[in-house]
DNA sequence: ACTTGTTTTGAAAGCGCTTACAATTTGGCG
DNA sequence: CGCCAAATTGTAAGCGCTTTCAAAACAAGT
């Protein structure tokens, strides 16, 4: 009987105890077949009494593997953790690994020093067999730099100057398409919206999904009805302040929740009903929005989905190579609740 | 001059290319003394060139340390990023990962079943050189688990079912003490409180520190005025409205930011005052609390200091051993808002 | 120049696993 | 019973790095 207090059990001791061959030992740990019954069953018996467990380091050496994937949140994306939605898509990517015996490991780039350190160790130094990058604007080069590397990644939302990358995305155009559309069926006349960054594919989308929305009516858009936010609560607040100005104005489609929620302070701080003065949709269906003050009507999107769809589509570049790049869009769904009016 | 293309450049690539050995280049990239001026920087000017980057698999192996750091979140910990304490608690510690080079892997244990099978590999098969592991309830057995492996570890709050173990934790005695003792001194008179789970330290604390500040003034403490919930949104909003079955209730220490947000929905519903007919105090201090209405006074916990405390802990536990345990308690400080009525 | 002590460098043995390939066993069938 | 193909098992060569120990180079003192 080997000895467990001193070191760790390797294969060899499990060999040992088995009487059979590493090679043997290492079939049976991975699932591999031409291992007959018997000798499968006697050494998977020998690994629970000895408690055995792979050892990582070696196996990803051996291997060229290494089971883990990266998460990358990149120094621009600052407001990482006060937007519940990346903590959400963190959550179901999380999920996702490990439904797929995967580790994750995070990455998260407060400073543009760290994402210059790291960058390089990730995209070579078989730290990770995949990366997952949240997308960024268009003026930062963090996926180039990343599309350079050999390692596979795909982006989490349309990246704007990596047009040939793999990416998942929902179709943001279609949900705020929708969203629009159902505050014009209720009648409202003078829509203006909360954009996100401009410089985001997802700022762009939302708001081309509003222009679409409009114009499929022959509703003239109205410049003033357009203010711009960065997906912060406070950047909804000002927003909406300014929005305000517009004495018109009867319903605004705001880009995130977040925003939204922000929205709302500066509504009840200008003692506006909503949704009787102003009729409000947001956009992601967080879990703040459910118990906001009114309920807010929003665009859910499926985050669970994102990140098992992500995982999958990693997995198969991972598998089969970085060609044809993959590219998916998830729909989105409207969820009415009180804030727009028309529950 | 070495082909990049083909595979990564290697230890041995650049030892070639500098015309020393590999011993050499080791040293170099470790940072390890003697070598001598001229040759370190002929070969890190190799380095440069060729674009080395260590293989960490290899690394790890020889070395025996993986530059690895595990953050557990239980699967007892359910509502794991819903509530934002979670979140800043994860970037807390990203950030103290990343200053002291450190790698940070995520171990979200959606299901007993995935937190039966990754533990032991957890706690033997070099995946990590330490855990932070969160705080579960006293009959959650993950601790003791993780304890009887031998990967360094520090729990994130004190954990009830293993006092030996090392761990950081605010004074959420003292904290809420202060808090409750803010109420009392502008004026309230039937302070009730929304405890945390009592099952662990964190609801426990905070709920003795409330009894602590109203017997030191020789106020009785009425059982009506106690509402127990799980520092989910709402549960706050629940036991809140159970609290306003007293009449007289004045003013509510809330165990968390997160049940004091269903608080106020719940008042709100109710129509009362907030602070008029009731004073409201939070716990966390998480972002949107300063964005509540009214803003919510609360107890501010050192999420930052939290994190990299911990990481702290847990260095010195790798490099000194875990005797004796470290046992860290943090400060807070009451962030005095409108919710209270003393601005 | 010659020892002696010190600093720098190199040789080589692993770390624990995977995986081609070779060797062996098994089983089917004439 | 013998032969051949197929299935099973073993052998051994790495994967890329760290680290011990020995060798070499250097410096300084006589």
């Amino acid at each position: 009987m080997i000895d467990l207090k001193k070191r760790n059990v390797t294969l060899d001791d499990v060999a040992e105890e088995a009487g059979v061959s590493r090679a043997t030992v290492s079939r049976v740990v991975n699932n591999y077949p031409h291992v007959s019954e018997k000798v499968r069953q006697r050494v998977l018996t020998v690994i629970d009494e000895l408690g055995y467990n792979p050892n990582i380091a070696a196996r990803s050496l051996a291997s060229q593997r290494t089971g883990n994937i990266g998460l990358v949140f990149p120094n621009s994306i600052h407001d990482f953790f006060i937007d519940p939605y990346f903590p959400r898509l963190t959550e179901g990517i999380a999920h996702a690994c490990n439904e797929n015996d995967y580790t994750l490991s995070l990455f998260i780039f407060h400073t543009l020093e760290l994402e210059r350190k790291l960058i390089p160790r990730l995209t070579r130094g078989g730290l990770v067999d995949g990366i997952i990058v949240q997308a960024t604007g268009i003026d930062d080069d963090i996926l180039i730099k990343i599309s350079e590397g050999n390692v596979p990644f795909v982006v989490a939302a349309r990246p704007l100057n990596l047009p040939e990358a793999s990416y998942i995305d929902v179709d943001n155009v279609k949900g705020s398409y929708n969203a629009v559309a159902h505050l014009i069926r209720a009648g409202n006349k003078h829509i203006g919206t909360i954009t996100g960054p401009l410089n985001t594919s997802v700022g762009r989308d939302r708001l081309e999904g509003y222009r679409l929305a409009l114009s499929d009516r022959n509703i003239p858009i109205e410049e003033t009805l357009l203010a711009s936010g960065d997906f912060s609560e406070e950047s909804g607040y000002y927003a909406a302040k300014q929005l305000l100005k517009s004495k018109n104005i009867d319903a605004v489609f705001v880009a995130s929740d977040t925003m939204a929620t922000g929205a709302l302070r500066a509504l009840r701080e200008a003692e506006k009903t909503v949704p009787g003065d102003i009729a409000i949709v947001g956009y992601d269906d967080l879990p703040p929005s459910q118990l906001a003050t009114p309920p807010l009507t929003t665009v859910r999107q499926p985050v669970k989905r994102f990140g098992i769809k992500a995982m999958e589509i990693l997995m198969d570049i991972i598998e089969h190579g970085q060609e044809p790049p993959r590219q998916v869009i998830l729909e989105t769904e409207l969820v009415v609740r009180q804030s727009c009016g028309s529950e």
